[in-house]
DNA sequence: TTAGGGTTAGAA
DNA sequence: TTCTAACCCTAA
């Protein structure tokens, strides 16, 4: 199959990180993440994928457009966003992101519980004594993808759904739904009204600022304590 | 199951 | 010492 050619609405918004592509008008109203990749088609007339990342390259852009040739329900599509059908071939951008910057006080590994999943995760020292492994319920520091695969579920479960979203998006994942909420409430504090003085995460600003459209539209933390 | 206060590790 | 993020605890 002949090569989609790649093309950009303008210098502008290459320079800002933006990628347009035609696409077909069946593939309207996809909306999700790929791999680091934020996605969004425009719904109007003018058909164009738009994707989101301040590191997209080219070849992404071609694997996107290769995922919209194959035809696929939109439950399977739904999983390829989430990246539970596919490993994601794209360049962690957030990832290489923050290896460029500076990391103001980044923490280290917390000394918690441990569990078998950081032999896999993390290459860690093994965990077993006295034939257990000591039980962990998670992997301390979330990644940049955690962060994009939960606000992806926030902003289709919306908020309080966190087992549903843990069921949907986490499945395999450590992450407990009580993470996916302390998670929540956490980027919230740091990203929702500035008032920390600062933040350990750096977070792609296209991201930051769906968190807080989420923020407004999904209202948390709902107070249920008088 | 969720909300929300409390605790803790570690960096600023 | 202060602050953030991860995690714990428990009432509802």
């Amino acid at each position: 199959m002949e090569q989609p050619e790649i093309s950009f609405c303008s210098p502008e918004m290459e320079q800002t990180g933006l990628f347009w592509l035609p696409v077909e008008e069946a593939e309207q109203g996809l909306d999700g993440l790929l791999g680091d990749l934020q996605l969004s088609l425009a719904s109007s007339t003018a058909c164009g994928l738009q994707m989101e990342n301040y590191r997209a390259r080219d070849d992404d852009a071609v694997l996107i457009l290769k995922l919209l040739e194959e035809p696929r329900d939109e439950a399977d599509l739904d999983e390829w966003l989430s990246g539970g059908l596919h490993e994601s071939p794209l360049q962690d951008t957030v990832s290489h992101h923050q290896m460029e910057c500076r990391r103001s006080g980044r923490r280290g590994t917390r000394k918690r519980r441990t569990s078998p999943w950081d032999t896999l995760f993390f290459g860690g020292i093994p965990l077993r004594r006295a034939g257990k492994y000591i039980t962990r319920k998670n992997n301390s520091h979330w990644t940049a993808k955690e962060v994009k695969l939960l606000v992806h579920g926030v902003s289709k479960f919306g908020v309080g759904r966190w087992s549903k979203l843990k069921k949907k998006y986490f499945k395999t994942s450590v992450r407990t739904a009580v993470n996916l909420k302390d998670k929540w409430r956490n980027l919230l504090r740091a990203y929702q009204k500035n008032i920390q003085k600062y933040t350990l995460l750096d977070l792609e600003p296209p991201l930051v600022e769906q968190i807080r459209k989420l923020a407004v539209k999904h209202p948390y933390p709902k107070r249920r304590h008088s």
